[in-house]
DNA sequence: TCTCGATATGTTTTACGGTACATATTTAGA
DNA sequence: TCTAAATATGTACCGTAAAACATATCGAGA
């Protein structure tokens, strides 16, 4: 990457990363869960690509794969108009990332106690 | 890969994966963990890699990386002698890998629930 | 009817992870 | 001193995922 914004993510923040594979093939992990946090925060695919730093093509495919997934689709798009098109969350889409994010945080709950033993395992120089 | 055994991972089994950051660029997931767990069940890096289908070049890197992690090494190597040398896990690298399966099992258990909602939404013919 | 920003895809190129392969080293015991 | 199996590394190669690049399409509103 040029500057420091994107990188290929699972390293960056302290934490608890969460894979969902609710079949095998089909899986739900911080990538995807982003990307429909994004689309439902900008209301667009390619601005929610750019603002994690991901090109659109990927961002395009990512949705592609998350609507094959489920009965429903995840994300709604349409193209053109007043607004020059745009995605939005379905209620399964809204539905599948409040989930996602609520296994997250209780993840992240349940690990902090033990995390923290580890830490202290780690050189003082990577600390804190 | 030739035949079925080995994969990418993260892929496969239905439930949930885990991954720990404990500083950025200092993490253990289901692939180390896996590593430590094989080591300590079959005394030596090399079986542990066959045991997963990983080339024994890629399983010592990712002992190597443990190693380095923390204060202590994680894995303890030997070579030639009776045994035709061997590796074991130390303290540390015990004591880590509970606390991973720890982390584990608590995950799972936290996420069972919320996820096999998420499982009701999967096509019938994806469904179990 | 022209515009503009976003969706929708296809194709080419590049970067990287990982495997394959090769070799050196270690050391108790036969 | 030769062996055997495992550790310890280096290097070359390759397949694939991601990036880069290129278009085409859509459609309300100016």
């Amino acid at each position: 990457m040029a500057d420091g914004t994107a990188m290929k993510a699972g390293n960056k923040t302290i934490g608890a990363r969460l894979r969902i594979v609710l079949k095998p093939d089909i899986a739900i992990g911080p990538g995807k869960a982003d990307i429909l946090q994004g689309i439902r925060d900008t209301g667009s695919i390619a601005a929610a690509g750019r603002r994690m730093g991901m090109s659109y093509k990927r961002a395009w495919l990512l949705v592609e794969t998350l609507n094959g997934y489920f009965q429903a689709p995840l994300v709604e798009s349409s193209r053109g108009g007043r607004s020059r098109g745009g995605a939005k969350l379905t209620p399964t889409g809204d539905l599948v990332l409040d989930s996602y994010r609520r296994m997250e945080a209780l993840t992240e709950g349940v690990v902090a106690e033990e995390m923290e033993t580890l830490r202290q395992l780690l050189p003082d120089t990577a600390q804190k």
